[in-house]
DNA sequence: GCGACAG
DNA sequence: ATCTTGTCGC
């Protein structure tokens, strides 16, 4: 069963999960990785519209060769709403549980959301950073905040996303002619490794591998269509 | 005060 | 995020 550190509880309202990612923020660290990784985490939860269910899921998988190795799915109740900003309270707790349901314990993982692209530079894969006390990153599908200049229309190209003059994460093509990602450091990592590992996840889709998988099995999940053991 | 606003 | 069919473009 893989690990983590309960730095705090999530049973909080708003205005404390604020007052939580200020007291957190220091403790993140954007560094080069202390080792290279073999494998590689994807995120992500799915539920119905009004209701409170959540499916969360964590699929594991080789870097080298994009092989899936483990899955772990849970179904859990969303103990916050979603909220702009605070998008980590209502989604780490349910992977947490996803967390404890692996045997392998990956080498870097990546979220469906921000790292320090964030207004507080906490965003949802810093944070969970913090709790597994391991590599993340966030990859995301939209900006939270920032700005950036249009990168080249190729895979592989990228334009820095700047929020109060700060380099905050990037906008990076993953592949020909489609909207870019926004990828960020989220901890113990940093931003051109983030980029390398977003780009060699690649599938041939926007979506790098490791998030696409997760996606499915959650909704998978949602669908009744797998159990939650594997 | 007004508009923006990860999933 | 979720609700949903077809349709425009490479």
């Amino acid at each position: 069963m893989a690990n983590y550190q309960p730095l705090h509880d999530w049973n909080v309202s708003p205005t404390e999960a604020v007052a939580l990612q200020q007291q957190l923020r220091s403790q993140i660290r954007i560094e080069p990785l202390a080792e290279p990784p073999k494998t590689i985490a994807g995120c992500d939860i799915s539920f119905n519209k009004f209701e409170e269910t959540v499916y969360a899921g964590i699929v594991v998988l080789r870097l080298d060769t994009l092989e899936t190795i483990e899955e772990a799915g849970v179904v859990s109740t969303a103990p916050f709403p979603y909220i702009p900003g605070l998008l980590s309270f209502r989604e780490i707790p349910s992977l947490l549980q996803a967390w404890q349901k692996l045997t392998i314990e990956p080498d870097v993982v990546m979220f469906d959301g921000h790292g320090t692209a964030h207004p507080r530079r906490i965003g949802i894969a810093s944070h969970a950073g913090l709790f597994l006390n391991r590599p993340t990153f966030g990859c995301g599908k939209s900006v939270l905040v920032g700005k950036y200049d249009e990168p080249d229309l190729e895979r592989g190209s990228w334009s820095p996303m700047k929020h109060y003059g700060e380099v905050i994460g990037a906008a990076l093509r993953t592949k020909n002619k489609v909207n870019p990602v926004y990828v960020s450091p989220g901890h113990l990592i940093d931003l051109e490794t983030a980029i390398a590992l977003t780009l060699q996840c690649n599938g041939g889709y926007r979506i790098p591998e490791p998030t696409r998988r997760a996606h499915n099995l959650v909704n998978a999940l949602r669908r009744g269509e797998r159990d939650q053991s594997t």
